[in-house]
DNA sequence: AAATCATGATATAACGATATATCAGTTGTC
DNA sequence: GACAACTGATATATCGTTATATCATGATTT
């Protein structure tokens, strides 16, 4: 079995012509019962899979959906590929996944390689720093393309995120809410559109209840770096009694920190993470959060990559999901002094 | 910008002809040095990407490598796709993967597209229930084919994997050097080729040491369903005073419950992962475990498939990665009666 | 019986690139 | 000055499909 079966093989095993087969297999024009089955016997046997280079070269349609995400062991990301895969492929479309593993550099590479293997169309999630190249590499070569959770300034894509300012917003005002009057922004670094409006949520919800100036702790966002990161902040502010923090990943480290120096995580110190990942319910204590559901994601994307694809030239789209408060165990009213 | 340049238009803009274009673009052949800048020029102007499905057709040669994992959102896959697009990468390939969670049709819709895109060759995690079909499809079309961590009985694929019995033997008998009499293998379902080395790992260490029939509790691979599968595991079997667990994840959720039912994780009950995931090291106590390393599957794996492109006909290769003890602090030695 | 129509199949030209052969010119050798 | 050898560029066939047009053939109409 030297080389792969082709359209070729089958036509001569089925005894009729390429153009003959090639319509048996896609069930479109005219075709005798009889030769169809000899035909979809032939394809069988001969383990015949079509090419969809040719195919999709030819025709001009590819089921296929490139995402270019800025890294995939984030259990927040994986989780929210699942909900993805699921509504596009309800929808007949494959989803491939590639890393760029947060370089600008990987992101282009990525990009292009789903631009040259004609996509059909692109959801992205961008890094903090995207180069200007990649956006015009986008544009002209009319890939229909989607920002996914992160964005940039001037963006030309359709996009579908979170409410980030609201989700910080509320998630404040439930520390608020508790008694909290010193409470500061916990996590992250730089500043990706994702966190501005994560910060801006928080600051405003301070501000309106004139709670002093913002206090921003910037670190990694690994669980690792947040628990090293927490220790430093509690030496530097004693006085803050509550985290909103950058995510569910942050969080969690912040409460392994907490933990580890006997403090009463939700006494001691209220954690507010973002997201709702797996483990925010499955940690000890469990974490209060805002909640983001990926499945509304999932659906949100595949129903405006779709509008897209259909439609390329209508006005750009923004969706944002809302995440809800979902209140466990890390929050909970402040200490007297 | 009505459609998206090719190879013509940018001949067309440089003055020349396509077949020259081709050969700037490719460095290959003799081109002097006026016309090659003008070529390039006339690209990087028109933001050209070269149609990777026309190259490779023509070709035969893509560098493209399809990954099939049946769970992005498991912590450790995740962890070890980032090894190996690292280690494939540095050899100029493309890894793209698609997730076929765990279910076998999927799973071969999957392979079947990297077939149909004439992927260079694929690694493939599979799942704990393959369809012969699927064997045969990756057989016929000639795709080098390499299976990753689990296998199957008969499979003609090159492997890379884990030293798995090899690793519950040892993680059981680091329980046994600390006194522990009374040893279960906790955790996973069915019986996929990962388990069912693991368990013989296990039974072979506690039959070396007369320690009784075994005891196998199944669970769902997850930290929620081990965390609810250890609070029913601790009444059944009262008696016993470690557990070798069938993954990382499952051993956390072992120890979520532990802790929620107040007992002294390494006093009280002993537990034993397997992989090393980040969180393992992160966790509140930090876990005992097998620890694996991603960069060293990456490589064998990256080598291994490597090879096999190269060399189509070379007889079948088995690789298998050993884990190391890593000992932290869910193992002790067990209390007095 | 000539004209019309539907049926089932096929021939052929694309899609966008690359491999191969070829072709003018120029330069070099004896 | 004839022939070879090299240089830089090009024409053409090809990869495996699909879209389109076309073509026999037999059935139906007038």
């Amino acid at each position: 079995m030297g080389r792969k079966p082709t359209l070729h093989s089958v036509a001569e095993r089925a005894g009729v012509s390429v153009a003959t087969a090639s319509q048996v297999l896609r069930q479109t024009g005219r075709i005798s019962a009889a030769t169809r089955k000899r035909v979809i016997s032939a394809a069988e046997q001969l383990n015949y899979v079509r090419d969809s280079r040719a195919a999709s070269m030819r025709s001009g349609e590819n089921r296929e959906i490139g995402l270019v995400i800025h890294e995939i062991a984030n259990p927040f990301n994986a989780e929210v590929i699942s909900g993805i895969s699921d509504f596009l492929e309800a929808e007949d479309y494959l989803v491939s996944v590639l890393d760029s593993q947060n370089d600008n550099k990987r992101e282009e590479r990525n990009l292009r390689a789903f631009i040259a293997g004609g996509r059909s169309g692109i959801i992205w999630v961008p890094s903090a720093d995207v180069l200007d190249q990649t956006t015009r590499l986008l544009l002209t070569n009319n890939v229909p393309t989607i920002t996914f959770l992160n964005s940039f300034p001037d963006s030309p894509f359709d996009h579908v995120g979170i409410r980030n300012a609201r989700a910080t917003y509320e998630g404040t005002s439930h520390a608020i809410s508790l008694g909290h009057r010193k409470i500061a922004y916990f996590g992250g670094t730089g500043s990706s559109y994702v966190r501005r409006e994560r910060m801006r949520g928080y600051c405003e919800a301070i501000a309106e209840h004139d709670l002093g100036p913002p206090v921003i702790w910037d670190c990694e966002d690994t669980k690792l770096a947040a628990s090293a990161a927490m220790s430093e902040f509690c030496q530097a502010h004693p006085d803050i009694t509550a985290v909103m923090c950058n995510g569910d990943r942050v969080a969690l480290g912040a409460c392994l920190s907490l933990a580890q120096h006997n403090k009463a995580i939700g006494r001691d110190m209220s954690v507010i993470g973002i997201d709702d990942i797996t483990d925010a319910a499955l940690s000890d204590p469990p974490l209060s959060t805002m909640a983001v559901s990926p499945i509304e994601l999932g659906r949100q994307l595949a129903r405006t990559l779709i509008s897209r694809i259909k439609s390329p030239d209508q006005p750009q789209v923004h969706v944002d999901v809302t995440a809800e408060l979902m209140v466990r165990q890390t929050t909970g009213a402040p200490l007297d002094d």
